[in-house]
DNA sequence: CTGTGTGCAAAGGGTTTGCAAGTAC
DNA sequence: GTACTTGCAAACCCTTTGCACACAG
């Protein structure tokens, strides 16, 4: 059982073909992946709709989770988390380089305290850098 | 000339029935609004497709901006500056509402220095608060 | 008068739904 | 065997484009 696999058991979805593919392209890609990313990827091999329903499927177990990119257009990136318990969307800081498109999930960067004006409640924090990344400057 | 058609003449816009019905709109609700918002308070007095138009031009020139709420369909608010420079989308700060799903602008909210990963640039930073607004606690 | 805005119809792109056949466990 | 997944077709948004007519400056 490779790691693609044990990750899909780990969040009790069921191992089928079409999940561990697209699954081990996010392993290997790592950065933040559409729909249109992963169809044109597999060129035709897997049906569109199906795509579809895996990413709902990965994100409702936590294996990934949706990331703004003020596109419009979702695309999905891994958790970081290898457990199980859902509820720590937390709070992401998200790169997007303007020149090359991609995004990626800045882990090291901490998220500083936010204050609320008075009788507002803090739920969750999404923060998304625009710039140029390492690899296009 | 009332402030609806002074701020178009500003902002370099010919001033029209919608886009003055549209821009008084704004300034009366004060969050940020969706197509659909404008579209049914309007009640099919205006085109939906110049609607879209509408919002474009508004956006191009500088009377307000596009807000990003994660839910994929596009938002906008009035920007706060009155001033005709382009070019300060600044750093926004905007609060979305779990309850009522009303997005508004944070203006009080100081935005924290970033410090980016080696060879990063940084262009802009778009802050999305989510959690209980005043009116729903 | 000239360039821009408006309205209608149609097309485009992303995403979801319904249903029958196939598959994991 | 049962419940879940897949594939195909079709439907459903939201948004943009094309074009003729109307209007602001």
């Amino acid at each position: 059982m490779d790691i693609a696999e044990e990750k899909l058991q780990e969040h009790q979805l069921r191992i089928t073909p079409v999940r561990s593919k697209i699954l081990i392209y996010f392993l290997e890609r790592k950065v933040a992946l559409s729909h249109a990313d992963i169809e044109q990827y597999f060129n035709n091999e897997l049906d569109r709709v199906t795509i579809y329903r895996t990413l709902n499927s990965f994100v409702d177990n936590g294996l990934i989770h949706k990331v703004s990119d003020n596109s419009g257009i979702a695309k999905f990136a891994l958790c970081s988390h290898n457990h199980i318990e859902h509820n720590h969307e937390d709070n992401h800081v998200h790169f997007k380089c303007l020149n090359c498109e991609q995004v990626e999930c800045l882990h090291d960067i901490v998220l500083p305290k936010i204050t609320l004006p008075p009788k507002y409640k803090l739920n969750q924090v999404s923060l998304l850098i625009e710039g140029i990344c390492s690899k296009c400057t």
